[in-house]
RNA sequence: CGGGGCGUAGCUCAGCUUGGCUAGAGCGUUGCGUUCGGGACGCAAAGGCCGGAGGUUCAAAUCCUCUCGCCCCGACCA
């Protein structure tokens, strides 16, 4: 019978997700360094085509990377008011340098004049040196990404979802005006959401933050936000509109076309490893990772079956033959050509790891110039067993290609299905506190009097946090009413959820 | 950072209350054989500073103190 190796999600969701996690060889706990991951090769395939895509979509919109240091010094933070003070508490500090043995025992050595942030993210650093490179409005746009590592010193930790320290991109961008930069924010907003809807099948709500949740430093912060197989919103991604506030804070300053001395107006927007938990809690299920093929390190795995050695020889040989042709239609395959598992036990184990279509290759099929395959997520037949499609070794790349094309559509339609099941309007205070009862959570649009304190009484009594102001056409129609709490006049219905 | 739970073989855990002989089980791993189309079986074997440090004791996985890490709840954060 089946292993209990993951947790039914019905049973305890949180669990279940370090389970996919696990069983698919994503990731684990560093143990060592608290609060932070090892990613493991098979998790870090998928961030290495997330990264490629995106990659690919920042150059086309004109950017281009480029590098700063991880370490910022401290006085840095201090220049802008509300960024240190959002990111004071989380910051790991370098103040040594050098060790020495002190009775058998290493300790630090010589203190430094002024010490060193790890960055928590490089707003500062790259303002001090845009500072630098701009003079002119002949050098705008500046377009900036950076692939990197930021380490924020969290204290409540899950893999993939918050790290102490995590892998991302930050754009940063520099203007010469604030309508150019608005643009720039939406413009890159579309980017993650086209990433989100086409590689990652995820489907997101572009919205605008509320004052509460806006990135430190910010003066507008732009969103994607996703609704979670529990009904929990994920932060997917942020494109923020810095107006001149590092500008002004780092004295990025040009000439304009009119001779006038003025402050850039700067962006910077940012998707991290937390992409890789959302795929997780888009797609996966009680059997383990379910993964979009166009984020499958693994696209096909070939199982061949056989009996005797006889078959086994001509069985392997085929199989490595057919997954050469598959590569030539540009598909990645892995032949599991193990002695030492019977088939059944490896369908499983490729199932945990998301791999989306196998092929079983056996005598018959030999016999037949056909493979037996089997999409990762298949109906079940009258004996409870999935569902498995006969396709003929002609063309078989591209029959494949297609099921691949047919798997990456249906995802995003399951997606999709499931956040509108899970998607409500509510106007009544009453109702608002059944959704979001014990742990219960789902896309919620209702009135808001647009204040903070409203939001945080809200959040106080239910948990449930304003993802975001949806932007127009992303959710119900604009339409006056009474905020669900307070019942004073609201012009919008803005989402809520609980999140992560 | 506050509250709770946990840390014993690669994994899941038993043993701890009431200290005592060579620290156990299942799964996994290795070898041989039989097997192989949805989680096989037999035989043999390897694998442990019982998270770490200190203490109590004739004797510590077990009791005490400290510490590190993981998980959950909260606060914080995005």
């Amino acid at each position: 019978m089946a292993e209990a190796r993951i947790t039914p999600r019905s049973k305890d969701y949180a669990q279940w997700y370090q389970d996919v996690i696990r069983e698919a060889g994503l990731a684990e706990p560093a143990e060592v360094v608290r609060g932070c991951m090892v990613i493991k090769p098979h998790g870090y395939a998928i961030w290495e085509k997330m990264q490629a895509d995106l990659d690919r979509r920042f150059k086309e919109t004109g950017h281009e990377n480029a590098y700063f240091p991880l370490l910022i010094p401290l006085s840095f933070l201090a220049k802008e008011a509300q960024h240190v003070e959002g990111f004071a508490m989380e910051c790991a500090v370098v103040t040594h340098s050098g060790l020495k043995a002190v009775d058998g025992k290493l300790v630090v050595k010589n203190e430094l004049e002024e010490p060193y942030v790890v960055r928590p993210t490089s707003e500062t650093i790259i303002g001090h040196f845009f500072a630098k490179w701009i003079d002119s409005y002949r050098d705008l746009p500046l377009l900036i990404n950076q692939w990197a590592n930021v380490m924020r010193w969290e204290l409540r930790t899950r893999l993939f979802l918050r790290t102490g320290e995590f892998l991302w991109q930050e754009g940063h961008t520099a203007h010469a005006n604030h309508a150019e930069a608005r643009e720039e924010v939406q413009r890159m907003l579309d980017v993650y959401r086209d990433f989100a809807h086409e590689v990652m099948a995820m489907p997101v709500i572009q919205g605008v933050k509320t004052e509460n949740e806006r990135f430190a430093g910010a003066v507008e912060t732009r969103c994607i936000e996703s609704l979670m197989q529990d009904g929990k919103a994920l932060q997917a991604g942020t494109s923020h509109d810095l107006g001149q506030n590092f500008g002004k804070a780092f004295n990025v300053t040009f000439q304009s076309e009119t001779g006038t001395r003025e402050h850039v107006w700067q962006t910077s927007w940012g998707v991290s490893t937390r992409l890789v938990g959302a795929l997780v809690m888009t797609h996966s299920d009680d059997e383990g990772l379910v993964l979009p093929p166009k984020l499958a390190p693994i696209h096909v795995v070939v199982v061949p079956i056989w009996k005797t050695d006889a078959e086994k020889t001509q069985v392997c040989e085929a199989a490595h033959r057919i997954a050469k042709d598959l590569r030539g239609d540009g598909l990645s395959v892995k032949v599991d050509d193990r002695d030492n598992l019977r088939p059944g036990d490896k369908y499983y184990e490729w199932e945990r790891k998301g791999v989306p279509v196998r092929v079983e290759l056996g005598p018959r099929d030999l016999a037949s110039s056909s493979v037996m395959i089997k999409r990762r997520i298949a109906p079940l037949d009258a004996n409870g067993k999935p569902v498995k499609e006969k396709l003929a070794l002609q063309d078989l790349g591209l029959s494949i290609g297609k099921i691949l094309d047919e798997f990456q559509v249906e995802l995003f339609r399951r997606a999709q299905a499931f956040r509108d099941a899970n998607t409500v309007s509510v106007d009544t205070w009453e109702e608002f506190q059944a959704v979001f009862a014990g742990d219960g959570s789902k896309f919620v649009h209702a009135h808001w009097d647009g204040t903070g304190e409203t939001e945080k009484a809200i959040k106080d009594a239910t948990k449930a946090t304003i993802r975001c102001l949806p932007l127009a056409g992303q959710g119900p129609a604009p339409e006056p009413g009474k905020c669900v709490k307070t019942g004073r006049p609201s012009a919008r219905r803005v989402l809520f959820a609980k999140n992560y």
